[in-house]
DNA sequence: ACTCACAGCGCC
DNA sequence: AGGGCGCTGTGAGT
């Protein structure tokens, strides 16, 4: 458990806690129900039932107390608030809270924790129903919005309520409201990214395939750039029939043409020496760029001049988020050209420099890790402490750390590593080992990794020794299966806990940002609700973009990297690590880095 | 026609 | 014996 008790201090008290909103769904003629609670989940005054104008209303006049507006499922209720122009400034999600509280390690032994499973567990945000991508944006009708018909009306006060007990009885309520609240403002900010949107010039995009590939063909049809490739594999194969996109054809032209390989990877066809390879490597990338990010991705997902995919906050095990539709935490770098600020705008690009070895060095409280990150780059830093000789040594073996490395180049780095920083090595190896005997490790707010399943309990138990029916062949397999989860848990706690840092830091950013106004003049053309100022239009694990009129791209700048030293607070409290931060305001993404 | 697993590769 | 994902095309199954 990475739970050393420093830092208890970072558990500020929101303002106007008492100040809450329940939305407990909607009624059968589409009514919405609106209950004021105080900070325990108790109503102050009777629920009412509002039209969706009324309720609309609502927000906006109790905005100004800064309520904590809790309902069922932000990516369901607030796409239709940001349609109609209005925003809120805290969320409590309860179907994400609920999944958080259900596995965490913290509230095991809760009424939520221990009760049966619920409609509140029915997993990760319910599917849109509509195909088009864009239809929850635009064409948002009352009749398929998915909000529940008919709830139980207590049952999300209810809800609420389990929720606020388990924290509040948890060895750590601080940390554990600080994550909910974290992950509820996470919930907002993927609504208002995927409303505002990435912006995309499709002309720039266009001129880059056409650069790469060749002109626009018809779907199906090969480009140019392609077609050209192809041919010369085929050549140099000397097999005229052989389709470079078929990794079955072409494994065995490659094996008719003497080469012994086992797949048609591009690492494996490196290493190899026939004319046909490099033109192959080729193929292979240009394909890769058609099929995922070519014109048809393009006239899929760029919408007047903006990329608008989903994200799904708490989508992946370890806290991080998905995206559904778009592949936006794929974005190959080259097409990030095509991602550029409107005119009289920039974008603010942050990434932050080695986050997961810093959260490393902090949750294990490792001081000689975080020194060596102290206002420079924390792989220089280790070079520079004489643990190892170059930067590169110091990343491959600090990622095997994290990931569970034990061969290569990695693998023998390692030892010099672990003399070096032996808490941050030894944090790694009791998650691992936790993962191994089947236990569960958790992250600084209190997010749990989730339990091996029936079938991996089943293997480990049918190995253990004495047991009569228990094989060689088993044992090995117990083994391997036990050390893979342990490869699971280790990355478990530094990922989950990097996740974290990412939420805290990005509701931070978007606190500080709703306080700054766009100078007058530089509003372009498209400012629904709030994208006429300094906005968040990107989120990648450990990186934010934000678009700014370009007078407020140094304001910007000082916020983002404001909101590191922020997030560092809130989950470390005083243990001295640095977040640093490559920062960049650029026209283009590709400028940045 | 539709679903599914897999290979392969993009990102962190 | 390297953690987490999403997406596409292929090819096999229904």
């Amino acid at each position: 458990m990475p739970g050393e008790t420093r830092g208890a201090r970072r558990c500020r008290p929101h303002r106007a806690e008492w100040n809450v909103y329940l939305l407990a769904g909607r009624t059968g003629n589409g009514e919405f129900l609106v209950v004021p609670l105080d900070s325990t989940g108790l109503e102050t005054a009777p629920a009412r039932r509002l039209s969706f104008a009324e309720f609309l209303g609502e927000v906006v006049a109790a905005e100004q107390g800064l309520p904590r507006w809790v309902w069922e499922d932000t990516s369901r209720l607030y796409p239709l608030l940001l349609a109609a122009g209005v925003r809120v400034q805290r969320g409590h999600d309860l179907r994400l809270c609920h999944a958080i509280l259900r596995q965490s390690a913290l509230t095991s032994t809760s009424e939520l924790a221990t009760a049966a499973p619920s409609r509140w567990d029915s997993g990760p945000a319910a599917q849109p129903e509509a195909p088009e991508p864009h239809s929850t944006l635009f064409d948002l009708g009352f009749a398929d919005d998915g909000l529940d018909e008919d709830p139980a009306e207590d049952d999300a006060q209810a809800e609420f309520r389990r929720q606020l007990t388990a924290v509040a009885a948890s060895a750590e309520p601080g940390r554990l409201r600080l994550l909910l609240a974290a992950e509820s403002a996470g919930a907002l900010i993927a609504a208002e990214m995927q409303f505002a949107g990435l912006p995309w010039c499709t002309e720039v995009h266009d001129r880059l395939l056409t650069r790469e590939l060749g002109p626009r063909v018809a779907p199906g049809l090969r480009p140019e750039r392609l077609e050209d490739l192809a041919r010369r594999i085929r050549l140099e194969l000397g097999d005229p029939q052989v389709n470079p996109d078929s990794q079955q054809d072409l494994l065995r032209a490659l094996q008719r043409a003497g080469l012994t390989m086992s797949s048609t990877r591009a690492w494996e066809l490196q290493k190899l020496e026939h004319p046909a390879i490099a033109p192959l490597l080729e193929y292979k990338k240009l394909a890769r760029l058609l099929s995922a990010n070519g014109w048809y991705w393009m006239d899929t997902w760029i919408v007047d001049g903006r990329f608008h995919p989903e994200y799904v906050p708490g989508g992946v095990v370890t806290g991080r988020w998905a995206t559904r539709g778009g592949g936006a935490l794929q974005l190959p770098r080259q097409v990030r050209g095509a991602v550029i600020a409107d005119d009289g705008w920039k974008l603010v690009v942050a990434d932050a420099a080695q986050l997961e070895p810093r959260i490393l060095a902090a949750l294990s409280a490792d001081t000689a890790m975080a020194t060596a990150g102290r206002g420079t780059d924390l792989y220089a830093g280790i070079v520079a402490s004489g643990v190892v000789e170059t930067r590169d040594h110091a990343k491959v073996a600090m990622l095997g750390a994290m990931y569970g490395a034990t061969t290569g180049e990695s693998g023998r780095l390692l030892p010099r590593l672990a003399r070096a920083y032996p808490r941050a090595l030894g944090l790694t190896e009791t998650a691992a080992r936790a993962g191994e005997r089947g236990e569960a490790v958790t992250t600084r707010l209190g997010r749990s990794s989730p339990r091996p399943g029936e079938s991996w309990l089943a293997t480990q138990a049918q190995a253990q020794a004495y047991h009569p029916g228990a094989t060689d062949a088993d044992e090995r397999r117990a083994r391997s299966q036990a050390r893979d989860w342990g490869r699971f848990t280790r990355n478990f706690i530094v990922q989950g806990s990097a996740a974290e840092w990412a939420l805290c830091w990005m509701a931070e950013i978007r606190r500080e940002l709703r306080l700054l106004q766009a100078p007058e003049g530089t509003v372009p053309g498209r400012s629904p609700v709030f994208t006429h100022a300094p906005h968040l239009v990107f989120f990648l694990h450990d990186e934010v973009i934000v678009h700014t009129p370009a007078g407020l791209a140094e304001e910007v700048e000082q916020i983002v990297v404001r909101a590191a030293a922020t997030a560092g607070r809130h989950l470390f409290g005083d243990f001295p690590v640095d977040f640093l931060l490559t920062v960049a305001t650029v026209d283009s993404y590709d400028q940045a880095k």
